[in-house]
This record gives structure tokens, sequence and C-alpha cells, in this order.
DNA sequence: TAGATTGTTAATCGATTAACAATC
DNA sequence: TAGATTGTTAATCGATTAACAATC
């Protein structure tokens, strides 16, 4: 129990992830699972857009690319949308998931660093229709506080804190610099977002009761290159690769 | 769009990481220490940078946002570069994670889809450093085959075959379009590619001996949506907030 | 020696998987 | 009823963590 006054820069309970938090139901969904969810929301509605209405968790555990039995286990701590014998309606089961994870309606997401990347994820389609709405792009070189990128104005940092309130973004984006990563979270923070996506290539530390997931470009390379070191034996290190 | 035949779902699990591949060593590293492997690489690069020639576990696990426990398990599986009582040579350590990894020298990558993220990509200057150099852009569009991106040609895709042999890419990058990406990622198999950093949001398959990892901008926004909508409880759903 | 810190052990926790009873 | 497929159980596997003996 506790009585969260949904307040500015507020900081959330405790725990966040673990229990604690007030949960409308008293289901736990591990995280491994929760990071799945989403690919099967992607499945479902790849399926719809072929007019499939039916499946089973055979045709969409290999459509997400796993294997049935956990999709079905993954399925089984949401509640029970199937039918024994018959499968899974997609579009019932597509609404249930999207519930779950909370994008039945669009959240609004502020981007800050208007780089490379920052231009690349303004320009991405794919937020809207996901749940995501680029609501402001803001960077800190006065240079770009002109131009517009994909609709939006790149407005002057310093402009967070009323961004935030005025829009009630609880999300941001970092696609600056690693240097820059941790005061502009802790800007974030202090305007009252509690979940960053970091880009940047640093890690960045942050009060309990806020998520950070971070993508590294590189990271996900090195981890290819690693299982890669070890497929071609022979020759010295890389530089070897695909004699076909 | 890719209603492909399941020859293997995404990711390759086992096959290719468990026994079959010849190992140079009979070391076997837990995928998760894999995966955290470059974090304390960056880490300490960090340390250098700033000077600091020892560590001790408590130290990098910090800078690297893990518990130390942690830290020296991992270490342990690559050997046992540390001094009790003392910490680790910074340098040293840094030199054995990188070759264990295998970034001592550099591995060509080709990225396939010169979009926004594509560019973006290909401009990423933080690819060098860490042990990858950009060899070429492609894109079936013929309208960019005359551009220069990031001081690299954009080349026809039908070019892949010969770029792939002539400069031994093992590493293919896909930034294409969500239907693209299995038809490129065959394409990329068949020119003899076998890792594959996968953008476009879409499971891909291919043959085993391939290893895919995806990054997925909407995937990961949602599963911060999921602890979101848990936080901040009241309130429909979200549009909620930082009501200041 | 006394203090510090690694490398490793063992207990715990969480995730995966196969198998199958329930049931459409 | 017979066939199909879910939802769940239980066994297995892998990852995390605290604690501490080894040792600098």
């Amino acid at each position: 129990m506790n009585a969260t006054t949904p307040s500015a820069g507020g900081r959330t309970p405790a725990a966040t992830v673990d229990g604690v938090v007030t949960r409308s139901a008293g289901r736990e969904i591990p995280e491994a699972t929760v990071a799945r969810l989403p690919v099967y929301l992607r499945a479902l509605h790849a399926m719809l857009e072929r007019g499939i209405s039916t499946c089973s968790s055979e045709e969409l555990a290999v459509a997400a690319g796993v294997n049935s039995a956990k999709l079905r286990k993954d399925l089984s701590y949401l509640g029970s949308y199937g039918t024994r014998g018959v499968g899974y309606d997609v579009d019932y089961l597509r609404y249930q998931i999207a519930r779950e994870i909370g994008v039945t309606q669009d959240w609004p997401v502020i981007i800050v660093g208007i780089g490379n990347l920052g231009h690349a994820l303004a320009n991405y389609s794919g937020f809207r229709s996901r749940g995501f709405r680029v609501v402001a792009l803001l960077d800190a070189d006065p240079a770009l506080s002109e131009k517009v990128v994909a609709g939006l104005p790149v407005r002057p940092f310093a402009e967070l804190d009323a961004i935030v309130a005025e829009q009630s973004v609880a999300i941001g984006v970092i696609a600056t610099p690693a240097e820059a990563a941790q005061s502009v979270a802790d800007e974030m923070v202090g305007a009252g977002i509690t979940s960053i996506l970091n880009f940047a290539p640093s890690v960045i530390a942050v009060p309990e009761g806020v998520d950070v997931r971070k993508v590294d470009l590189s990271i996900e390379l090195q981890i290819l290159a690693y299982h890669e070191q070890r497929k071609t034996p022979s020759v010295s290190e890389p530089e070897q690769g695909a004699s076909a």
C-alpha cells in the first residue's frame, strides 16, 4: 500500500519492479516475459494485417521466434485468453497484451540530442503505431534551435521542465554524446521523467524508482564478434570470415 | 511480410553457442557474462582515459553498473587477472577482455539500408574505437547510389557478394524497413555473412550457425511503458504522470 | 604480521522446457 | 466421441549473490 501522491518529480515508491508498488491485480510478470510481450504483440499485428484471425500457440511462437512452451507459459501470466483445442483469437489476444503492456493509448515521449541518431529516432515511424508519440525534440546546441525535424521544432534544452510538465511526459530518450548523458538524465529526473531509454554509450545513475534501459550499438556488435571469433577457428584473429 | 519457412527461430540459441563449434580453448563463458564483458571493457577504457591504472572489483563494478560479486564471477571465467589484496591493472585487464571478445583487431562491417537510421549508424564514431570498421554501405534504391555518406559511397545491393568476399566481411547490419529485412538477411547469409545485427522491426529466420541480434526501439520503449504503467497508479492509463 | 581484496564455493533465485491433464 | 490444443506442473538448467578461504 503506498499513498503516492502522483505529483511532479514524483519519486515513485521504491522497488518499482519488485513488489511493493500497488498493482491492479496481484499478477507478478517475470522480467523475461515482459521483454517478450512486445515481440508477441508485433507478431499478432503482422497476422492481423495478413488477415489471420485465429492462431495456435505454435504458429504464434514461430512468428515470434520462440518455442511454443515458452509462449504459453508467458501468456499464462496474463490470464487464460485462448481456447483449448482451438487456439487464440488474434485480435483479442493482441488487445489483451497491449493492455497489459500499457500501450492501448499513446505515451508522450521526448528525445534529447538531435544529432544523427536523434534525427533518425525522430523520423522513426514505428513509434506512433506502437503506443508512443514524440511530443518534443530538445538539443543544447543553439544552432539547432531553428530547425524543424520530422515536423517538430528543435527546442532549447532549458525548456525541458516546461515541456515535461505541460505534456505530462514520463518517458525520455537520450541520444546525446556519452559526456552529456548523465547530466541530461539528472535534468530529466528533476523534471519528473521516470523512464529513460539511453542510446548514449555510458552508464547513467538514477535514483530508485526511475527505470533506465540502454541500447548500445557497439556492445551488440561486440557480442556478435565474440561468437564470430569462436565460429571460424583457424586464421589469426578477425579479418578472416566468409570464404564461401 | 515474412511468411518464411521457419528454418530456425531468430537468435539461433544453443547449437551455435554450445558445442559443435570448434573452440580454441575449452572455456565456456555463459551468455549473460558475454553480454557484460563489453560493458566492463567500456568502463576500463573510461578509467584509462582518466589516468586510473589500478582498480578494485568494487570500483569497476560501480563504473559498470553491476555488483562486485557478479563482476568477479564474470572475470573468473576469463582467468585470474587480478591480484588479491590489490585489485586489477586497468590496462592489462582491458587487453584481456578485448582479446576474449575478439576486438583486439578491427572487424570489417557492412551496413545495408541507408535511410535515416543507416545514415546515423554510418556516422557513428564509436565503431572504430570499439573494434569495428564500416567498409561499405549498400542500398537497393538507385537514387542513393551516387551519394557519399560518412565518407563512403552508397553502393548498389547487387554488389553485396563481391564486397563480402573482397573484404572478408563476417558481420552485417540491417537497417532497412521491416519488409526487406528477411530477404536482405537471406542474401547476406548467401554471401557468407555469419553474424547479423538487425535494426529492422521484424523477426528474421537464419540457418544454424548464423547469429542474429536484434535492436528494436519500440520494444525497448514498450518494456519501459509496462513498468511506467505500474508506477503511477490512479489515473486511467497513460497520459498521466507529472501533473505538477 | 595486519589489512585488503581476489577467486571460488554453495545456496538461492529465476527462466526454460517437456510432458500431460484439462477441456474445447 | 475423437482430435486438437491450451494452461499448468514439475524437472532442469542457468544466473545471481553472499560469504569466505586463499593470498597478495
